[in-house]
This record gives C-alpha cells, structure tokens and sequence, in this order.
DNA sequence: GGTATACTAAAGCCAACGCTTAAGTAACAT
DNA sequence: ATGTTACTTAAGCGTTGGCTTTAGTATACC
C-alpha cells in the first residue's frame, strides 16, 4: 500500500508542483488531449508531433512523474492513459483561489453598498 | 485598443502556456494565494517568503507576463492584484479535458453494459 | 539637504528543459 | 536467422528558470 493516497491505486502520487508544469509545455498538452480521447502508444502519440520518438518518450515521462499518465507495457508497445485525479487536483486548486477571489469580491461589494447608502 | 481580446481591457492578454508554468513554481502559487485575499505591495508579497525582493519582483513579472497578475505603481509603491481572467482560462482548460474523458468513459460503460447483457 | 524606503535593472551562476543523435534491447514477422 | 518495429538509454547542446549580488532611481520623511 502506498502511504499517504487514501486509495490503494499503485499510480505516481499527484505532485501539483509537476501537475502545472507538466501543463505549462503545448507538446504535452497536446498529449493531454489525445489521451482524454482513448489510450494511445507511444509511437501514436508521436505520429501527429514533429519531433523525435526519443523526444515524445521525454514528455510521457514527465507526465507520468506528474501523476497526469500512466502506462503500461505489453510486448513491445507501451500503452498510456491519463489518470483524471491529477487533472482534478489541478482544478481544485484553481477553483480554491477564484472562491476565495469571489468570497472577498463579495464582501467589496458590500461595503460599497453600504457606504453607497450613506453609511 | 487590444485587438482579438474581445473586451476592452488594458490588460496583458492571457496566454495559456505562461499561465501553467507560472503556478508551476510554488512561491507563485503563494503570491497567488496571497492577492486572492487583497491586493498587495511588492514588499508586503515579499515579507512571509525566504528570498530577496529582487526575486519577489522577477516572480511578480513572470506572474504578469502571464495574465495572473496586474499591479499600478503609485509613489513608490506597486500595488499587485489577480486577474481572474487567467485563472478561468486555466481552469476551463482543464474542464474541457475532464468533461472529453468523462464522455469517453460514459461510452465505455455502455459497451461494456452492452457486452454483459449479451451483445 | 540627508536618510530611509520601495522598487528596478543588470550581471552572473547553476540547475532544469526541450530537443537531438547514436547506440542499444526486446518482441514480432517472414 | 534476419529484418522491422517499438521503445529505451545516454550523451550532448543551447535555452530558460530561479536565485543572488550589486548598483542604481524615485519617492517620502525629517
């Protein structure tokens, strides 16, 4: 059992820190994309990128370090997935800060009522 | 005016990559956090972090680069705020994919309920 | 005027990125 | 067995990132 997940899933633990700058790259967002669509290989995830296998291989690593992918291999094709919770640690995040955002744009809009009504 | 931002604003426009490798860095998320609260000096972002001002500014201007953040110099001082803006573009970002794996997932189940019922 | 404050600009340093080429290894196909 | 496919590993190379120090400039205060 890995420590610390709550699930007993044997996937990369999310790191938010990666989340984002797995994201921050349009390669690998592209690969984001593909892979929200239906699992892929390797070499079909290349196929659209104008770049080397070797190259592609970089970014799955880097997604999977970030908990965004996982794949496995069976033969010689290595087929990979995305893992939804990384991408929804990411939007809980964001969402945290615009409620908080929001919370205190509430409260603005109050005071400016109240002095706004002669207070 | 700033052309293909549809509103008017004087505002840097948002840019998706900057976006995620700006909440890549975790001193930025901070800053982030921070000015979700209230608008904040450069100095007053500085305080709680263990870094110099210098470096505070350099993440403040990345954070703007990327539509993040605002800020206005009056006197000596430059107040910083977020931009919503860019914190919704992310975050409809990574919706679009959730809801693009989610439907994906949807068909798998009904194939799999078809299957089991005997197709 | 003199001094503290708040930022700004520039240079440098080391680590991490994004990519390449080259040289593997393992699984299939014939 | 030989060849092709699909990855894998390692080295290298130019760029960018996250800091620092140093040396400014522009207020604000006394």
């Amino acid at each position: 059992m890995i420590p610390g997940t709550g699930s007993g899933a044997a996937t990369t633990p999310v790191n938010i820190d990666r989340v984002f700058a797995a994201l921050a790259d349009p390669t690998r967002r592209a690969i984001v994309e593909r892979l929200c669509e239906s699992p892929a290989s390797v070499s079909e995830l290349a196929r659209p990128l104008a770049m080397t296998l070797a190259a592609v291989m970089q970014h799955v690593q880097q997604l999977q370090a970030s908990g965004l992918v996982v794949s496995e291999k069976r033969g010689r094709v290595r087929t990979c997935r995305i893992e939804p919770r990384a991408l929804t640690a990411a939007e809980r995040w964001l969402d945290e800060r615009r409620s908080r955002w929001e919370r205190r744009f509430d409260r603005l809009g109050e005071i400016l009522d109240e002095e706004g009504a002669g207070v």
